[in-house]
DNA sequence: CCGCATGATATTGTATACAAACATTGCTCG
DNA sequence: CGAGCAATGTTTGTATACAATATCATGCGG
């Protein structure tokens, strides 16, 4: 991470994520080199990375905005990301050894806890639950199944319907954190693939309740 | 696509599904820059490109390599891609106007013509199953699940499958073609997405029992 | 003979300059 | 007044030179 390429990849990405690039927004080489005390070169390097991961498209002829993420798109994230989390879930759950299992419970005590506090902690919440999901992905064991998940699973929209959780809403996510234990306690695919698949359609639809219409505006 | 970061990326492309390039083997920038006439900054935009889409990899330390896959790198390809390939056919069947579906039919019909062919033409048969696939997908009408599957469908391996075919299943792949314009014409989600699961379910056991043991070895 | 340091070579990373393409502005002409 | 077009400035594309880093071979010490 020590290269300049990364460091403007990094530095463009948390832009994107914190809002400071809105949707829509034109990011010029040039600009962003500035920002980043590179040159164009790795700038251009780092667009190309973020272009496809779909955090950045292109216009008809190469200018580069933020990506903007209409209704129909979100519910096709949600959907695919459904059914690969499912797929996720049932390999891991011939694949859990003892060791993994009790640090799957340890994080979900974790975020038990966050969700306790007198004011519920989001930020712990969040991290608590990027941690539960990966060791679900890392111990199905699947490269391939990880490197497609992670371009799906896009962090803005996992935070967004995350702060529009009220309290009830992220003690029922630990619950179905829980439930997904015992799936996997008892060596159940089925069970696993089928609660995950709950377990991400309702994080859809309170996604969707949470954010009315913010309609996806196209670049030019 | 006159520009030369594009030629580089075709030219190299077919480098690749050639064999002249076989997997495993580095991909040097300058050796490619003098093969396609161009300077390393193009070369490497196409490297990064073709490394989205995983016809290439790169060594610990940022040599680039073709793709070599291990057998359960395959075996989970054509599972995610048969679990996408038939949402996608699920999402088409409810949105095929006519025009687009005699196109389908008119491809399928090329596909057939290849096949009976006193020796039938393999190219033609490719040819065709991409543009078969790709009405479909683009029917689908969702840009992620389209950027999703371009990354699991590594043509290399669908050329490996076809080349193995005999003319009974290449026959077979069109019937089961057949099948889907039927399932398409009737709107039928669930009937297209069977179809289409075991389409690639059968395409993936021709691909294993062709290649028996290819070992996958690892770029250094 | 093996292992490791060390220098030579090969390869990739970055910066910069210039070329090409595109969008925009404002003008002319119908 | 509007459509087309040309000039101009902005943005991206490419080539090249040089820097950094990895790989490989060599030789030295154990």
């Amino acid at each position: 991470m020590t290269r300049a390429a990364d460091r403007a990849y990094a530095e463009i990405r948390s832009l994107i994520l914190s809002g400071d690039a809105p949707p829509g927004a034109q990011l010029k080489e040039e600009q962003l080199a500035d920002i980043c005390g590179v040159s164009r070169t790795p700038v251009r390097d780092a667009l190309r990375r973020l272009e496809a991961e779909m955090y950045v498209v292109r216009s008809d002829s190469q200018r580069a905005f933020v990506a903007d993420w209409s209704h129909e798109d979100v519910d096709e994230m949600f959907t695919l990301r459904g059914m690969l989390e499912a797929h996720a879930a049932a390999r891991a759950a011939t694949r859990f050894d003892d060791a993994t299992l009790t640090e799957l419970k340890l994080c979900n005590a974790s975020i038990e806890a966050a969700v306790l506090r007198p004011v519920p902690d989001i930020g712990a919440f969040l991290d608590g639950n990027r941690h539960f999901h990966r060791i679900i992905v890392e111990t199905a064991q699947s490269p391939r199944l990880a490197a497609t998940l992670a371009t799906l699973v896009e962090q803005p929209v996992v935070r967004r319907t995350a702060i529009h959780y009220g309290r009830e809403q992220l003690a029922q996510s630990a619950r179905e954190h829980r439930e997904l234990i015992l799936a996997f306690g008892a060596r159940d695919r089925d069970w696993a693939s089928a609660v995950m698949t709950g377990h991400i359609r309702r994080a859809f639809h309170a996604f969707t309740n949470a954010t009315p219409h913010t309609a996806g505006n196209d670049p030019k």
